[in-house]
DNA sequence: GTCTATAAATCGATAGAC
DNA sequence: GTCTATCGATTTATAGAC
């Protein structure tokens, strides 16, 4: 499963045989049907895994984090970045998705995993709320909906092209929960993914 | 053509076979490879032609738009709802850009076209702040960026969970370019997927 | 549980006649 | 430009020995 975990997040799911998989971790195909009911089933173990990865991630993250507003948003965010650079994952993950799009089983337990993110943010963002007495601009479960949907769109666009800032999420982050002020637009010190440009992209 | 989108919207990119897309059509497969390249060529015009469509409705619903901040930014908003309900194409979009990750030179021609439509929104935001000296809280580039990944990724959190609620892009809307108030969490009309409240949303 | 061998099916792409 | 026929390559999945 460790060497599927890699083969799958570099060659991507449609691309990568069971017979590579199975050769390059000393096996052959007959072993990986003997523990895996198919190719579905073991992309889906694989994912499994890493969506538990996360869900611990941000879990250690929040409480880890001091009793203050700002460490907690801070160990959101940080969490918030890794995921949307973890491009690979995002990648598999959407390939495998729009790939099994006509299996009914499958689309449900993604939606799942993804249900379970999505609840555990919104319980984060709702006692975050009741805690700290912040104002949101919206409820809670749209914001993580929101916050969520934007880190896979980011994985996606970063995807095509990987020049799109990362910084955003945090500068986001504050403005829709501390931060409700406004900030002159024509800072020149304004987010780039390429450090060494000295023009912000027109 | 037209075939060709109806099949690839309807199965993906992966399910449709060239030889399905040509019967449809009331032709033989021979027939489809002397007018393109190949599938990934057919997909590509498919995508164009949306592409072209999707700016064409933006530029148009900004240009009908009164001069107003209001009237542009419903505009705008109509246009980026559009694009998520859109989720067909959407999907489409996704699974060929995955399918094709290991081809540099057609991962390349979809970011041209994904960086089309960011410039366009790029200005649009430029142009608004000009005329009507709104206070952005993100440079206009950044923005865009924001505004188009979070388009894509509800787009693909809809695939999976059809329930999540559209609505909020036109509440980020106003929060990012007008309305920076905070608004009292705790409304019992919060937004939700099925439109049986009467309360026009926030 | 793991292996080898093979089935079974799909599909993109091409060749060549018309 | 379009058609028919076919190649070629890939890959999932299974059968059966060990």
């Amino acid at each position: 499963m460790e060497v599927a975990s890699d083969e799958f997040l570099e060659g991507g799911y449609r691309a990568t045989s069971l017979e590579r998989v199975a050769e390059t971790a000393g096996f052959s195909k007959g072993a990986v049907y003997s523990n895996f009911a198919g190719k579905e089933d073991l992309v889906l173990a694989v994912l499994d895994q890493h969506f538990v990865h996360r869900l611990d991630n941000l879990r250690a993250g929040v409480q880890a984090a001091a009793e203050t507003l700002d460490a907690r948003l801070a160990a959101f965010t940080a969490w918030w970045e890794s995921m949307v650079a973890d491009e690979e994952w995002g990648v598999l993950i959407m390939e495998f998705a729009s790939a099994t799009r006509d299996r009914p089983l499958i689309q449900e337990q993604l939606a799942v995993r993804e249900q379970h993110i999505l609840s555990f943010v919104t319980a984060l963002i709702e006692d975050e709320v009741e805690r700290f007495g912040v104002t949101l601009p919206l409820s809670p479960r749209d914001l993580a909906s929101v916050l969520v949907a934007l880190g896979s769109g980011l994985a996606f666009s970063r995807m095509l092209a990987p020049a799109i800032p990362i910084g955003v999420l945090s500068d986001l982050a504050r403005i829709l929960f501390v931060d409700r002020q406004a900030v002159p637009v024509d800072d020149p010190s304004s987010r780039s993914a390429t450090p060494p440009a000295d023009q912000p992209v027109s």
